[in-house]
DNA sequence: TGTTAGCACTCGCGTGGCGAGAGTGCTAAC
DNA sequence: GTTAGCACTCTCGCCACGCGAGTGCTAACA
């Protein structure tokens, strides 16, 4: 199924068009909207073509066309112009992005934040880990006579804390003792290791009688599961109202609910390599509630077991071209980021110049 | 203006069918429906005089009657029914709040969770701190050669960490210093304290040549500007689109954007004690986005210069009789574990009975 | 005097017909 | 292979119409 060449161009232009207007496209707007140097009667027995080869639909007889999902197919495969990011928005994504922050959870709400402010779409950011999460370290603060503060941290970009108020005082040896069980036997082990048993033994072990042990494993279990769930942070869901294809407010709440529902990324799609892009079209996505929405997710690996998935979801008529582009340049600066010597990447973009080093 | 009985009767009797239907009650559907043993012309008669106190209105001549926000003003004020938890509510509350959760953010997202699930209307939640915030102490941890994690305690109720990459290697003697010369000069005082000639005269006595000092005060800058900032944390948002009055895209999008656009919370209303609730209707909003909408705001106060608000928008038919009760339960509880002695309170949730103990 | 039944009236809402406009497919000429 | 012309189709907005819910008024009743 080989499409001439007057073919594609006009296939791209009806897209084009109506990427940007939402409106059925007819042979008379195409010949003068665009600078096409063919008639409309032309382009009508090109677009009735196009029609029958399943690329273009018409809502009703005597409407302009629309792009059928597989029109937008072959329109991201072969007929999309690559889009250049201006100077000022590189700027932007590096400004936003030099800030040096190390944690994961926090540096992927932020990315989400920057692509659906630039794409001005719904935008989500998640991980997906190969290997599971484990705890590589714990510390243990002591705060006041009956306070302290217990830090985890996850793999090698992940720290959180808890504060935990004891029933009963909580001697600095006591915190010693926690430190020095908890970092001998509850790092490095997955979250169903953690089991009553090994903290029962614990309890033992540091003379807890309080239930201040069961606390701390309560709380690792509860990170080493977060991590596991992928969650994912989804920002500017409002965006989607900007769309008419939105208007039926059901339509959007499934769409913003299927994206915030956590657990549920798993049926998201994902690029298969680092530094990949894949655009998902309607009825491609797995999940029924995007069936009419598309998706564009861009991967960057993090170490060897971690990936990235950053997408924006839309209309069909999506601007992939813009999105595509953008999300690209964001997981590459990402990349470097997160890559072993983070500081690489760091300084790639000291210059602020929008020029990029690589 | 002081109503008769069977007026009162006749308003509430329309606010509650107006409340669950959201359709202009008639006097015929009144009489039939609730058990009132008055003719229809009678109710007719009333509702009339009713309307021309301002208490109801017609959307149109031959329409039935809708209650104006005076209608609701007199209905919270005396006409509402106390309404009861159940024994089950009172238990998913009490397992909700048993986690021990000692830190206010984490606690409120929780907290904002619970009530938009108990109500079906979007909730928020949020602080207001009479006194500026400052950090109370500074701990410094090495992880690897160039690697270290700083935690700083806010107050005494939130800990915040960064994680922080080093250029050059940083020393377990350094990080020593660092604690002692942040703990010594960047504790207990004001974000504006914290000046470019703090930082650099800091730097200097560290020895810092790196920028580590730098990004470490922009961290506590950063956080006590979150701190002033009264976040919201707002859940439940979709819920707004389950009721006919945000139809209207633009209606809803407002109040959410309202809602989740930092800094705004500022300009919601607030019940003046501890305890209290206070209750918006419509117009009586300062906020434009929320002039037709109502807030159900409940407060209580953790120690003596802090306040957590929660609260609800919804409507102006919101139930305001079942979104009150559950907001000062969770309230109650919620001060319970705030209280100086959290603990305490934490008792007082163990029974899981639903009795309470107070 | 307060309450009730009856009745004419009002007005929103849903339905169906109508005309305008946009766009098509087909045919014939270039 | 391309273009101009023309009849046809279908949506959309507009308007008139009738139904039904609900009202206000009046007169009769306890």
């Amino acid at each position: 199924m080989k499409l001439g060449e007057r073919k594609k161009e006009i296939l791209r232009a009806v897209i084009d068009s109506y990427i940007t207007t939402a409106e059925p496209v007819g042979s008379k707007a195409l010949v003068s909207g665009m600078g096409m140097r063919l008639s409309a009667a032309t382009v009508r027995n090109e677009m009735a073509e196009l029609e029958s080869m399943g690329f273009l639909e018409q809502p009703h007889t005597s409407a302009g066309r629309i792009p059928t999902p597989s029109g937008y197919r072959v329109y991201v495969n072969e007929l999309m112009r690559e889009h250049k990011l201006s100077i000022d928005e590189m700027n932007t994504v590096n400004r936003a992005m030099r800030k040096r922050i190390l944690e994961l959870d926090r540096l992927l709400d932020n990315t989400g934040r920057l692509v659906s402010r630039l794409t001005s779409y719904p935008a989500y950011a998640l991980t997906a880990s190969s290997g599971a999460a484990t705890i590589s370290r714990y510390d243990f603060i002591g705060v006041d006579a009956n306070t302290f503060i217990v830090i985890a941290m996850l793999g090698s970009d992940t720290v959180k804390n808890k504060l935990i108020h004891s029933p009963v005082q909580v001697h600095p040896e006591f915190l010693t003792r926690l430190s020095a069980l908890f970092n001998a036997n509850f790092t490095g082990v997955p979250e169903e290791s953690i089991t009553q048993s090994l903290i029962s033994a614990t309890e033992r072990a540091s003379g807890d009688t309080c239930g201040v042990v069961a606390v701390v494993a309560e709380f690792s279990v509860e990170l080493l599961m977060a991590a596991k769930l992928m969650q994912s942070h989804v920002s500017g869901a409002l965006n989607l109202f900007d769309f008419p294809e939105y208007r039926d407010i059901g339509k959007a709440r499934r769409v913003i609910g299927y994206l915030s529902d956590e657990g549920r990324p798993a049926r998201l799609p994902a690029p298969a390599r680092d530094n990949g892009v894949t655009i998902t079209i309607g009825p491609e996505n797995l999940a029924e509630e995007l069936r009419d929405s598309s998706v564009v997710v861009a991967r960057c690996d993090a170490g060897t077991d971690m990936q990235v998935m950053v997408g924006v979801v839309g209309p069909t008529r999506m601007d992939y071209s813009k999105v595509t582009s953008r999300l690209e340049y964001i997981t590459r600066v990402l990349g470097w980021l997160l890559s072993p010597g983070g500081e690489a990447g760091d300084k790639q973009l000291k210059g602020d110049d929008g020029i990029e080093h690589s």
